[in-house]
DNA sequence: AATTTTTGTTAGACTAATCTAACATTTTAG
DNA sequence: CTAAAATGTTAGATTAGTCTAACAAAAATT
């Protein structure tokens, strides 16, 4: 398979996780690659039994496709994971690298990284890593932005790995596995009044708390 | 700059240091890449300015054609020591991962590993390492070969990289630093009887011999 | 010096991945 | 239920990197 039949998994992966039904038009968005070109790439992925399409049908992964998918992703984060624990980086500059070391052709060189950090079983922004088998374990986490007051919680994953928002929670001095108690929510505009491990207070925006993954 | 034209300068970089003048043939040869593709790459390249061309003359890399060379080098043999010290590889394993991991675009990551490795010199099998700008110290050493009955000499650097020769010298318990007396040359066919490290005796055929290099 | 061999170049074709323009189908709204 | 809008497809062009076949120049041999 090339970098970009790959890329390609990988997108209709995560669309497929975050809607029900993913259309030509939604891979391309969040490629950034033209419909027409997607469409040609769609259907030769088909012809390779990865993605299962039908003319003017949403496009679904194959048993085939999300597994391959899946591994894909699993190298991802294994190397996010590497970059961050032991390169240094900060969870906010790894992605853009994480995304060419994926495609490195090599199990053995992602066998190494996965035993050097010990069988990690999420990355570093709290995403699961998948099996060996390309197999996600769903996680069932709770928006804080969903809390009520009073509740204590804590911070297991972030709803969005964007830039802004990761150097954002990093300036919060939010960490994952923080504990966070809610202390008042503004009836206005649903901004959060936190308690971090009992020591800081915090004022989160709805916008920041939706993107905060938390377990009870 | 492309991973193709990446591999192009670094093959021509390595048959410059070896030989005097280098032919289209030879790069068509040490890339098994066919001359008509090999020709029209290296006027691509002359283009851009790292190779200078002229039809039917040597091939040769301009200035900055070298700096770029040696800074690709320097990825990869970085890379080479990394995957030996932090991921437990082989030196037998790590030139067909290198070979990739040295085209990821991002000065970072490099930089990091430089670190990592505490601004390592060699590489595992005692190339030099290019500094920041690309320069690469030539190493002056000498085949064992070359040497005489009797003459003592450390073990600085092989002459081939193939895995079979490297999974040899493995076997032969041999490794670089490695102190090595010269006790007999035969005559008939220049197989050599060495001491090592004061402790084992071996016997290294004249093949082996030439690919072993020494600094007294 | 002429001929053969080796090396180098040009021309033209092919595949992967992309694009734009035109056309087709499906969905949505009036 | 039609018309407009959104989405999807086809056709054809483009670029990077590769190839084979044909031709050209340089080097080696006789
Ligand atoms: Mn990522
Ligand atoms: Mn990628
Ligand atoms: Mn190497
Ligand atoms: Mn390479």
């Amino acid at each position: 398979m090339t970098l970009t039949e790959e890329n390609y998994l990988k997108a209709l992966f995560h669309l497929s996780t975050e809607n029900e039904e993913v259309s030509v038009l939604d891979l391309s968005k969040s490629l950034t690659i033209k419909m027409p070109t997607v469409n040609s790439m769609v259907k030769k992925l088909s012809g390779k039994g990865l993605i299962s399409y039908e003319k003017y049908k949403p496009l679904m992964l194959t048993q085939s496709g999300k597994r391959a998918a899946g591994l894909i992703i699993r190298k991802h984060r294994l190397v996010e994971m590497f970059l961050v624990q032991h390169l240094g980086f900060g969870w906010d500059e790894v992605h853009e690298i994480a995304e060419q070391i994926e495609h490195i052709k090599s199990q053995r060189f992602f066998d190494r990284i996965d035993q050097l950090l010990d069988f990690p079983k999420v990355d570093p922004h709290g995403s699961p890593i998948p099996d060996i088998n390309g197999e996600v374990v769903f996680q069932n986490y709770k928006k804080l932005e969903e809390c009520v007051e009073n509740q204590m919680v804590m911070f297991m994953s972030v709803g969005s790995s964007q830039d802004s928002f990761l150097k954002l929670i990093d300036k919060l001095n939010l960490k994952l596995g923080d504990i966070i108690k809610v202390l008042e929510i503004q009836e206005f505009d649903k901004t959060m009044r936190v308690l971090v491990n009992e020591t800081s207070e915090q004022n989160l925006s709805q916008m920041v708390a939706a993107n905060i993954l938390v377990k009870t």
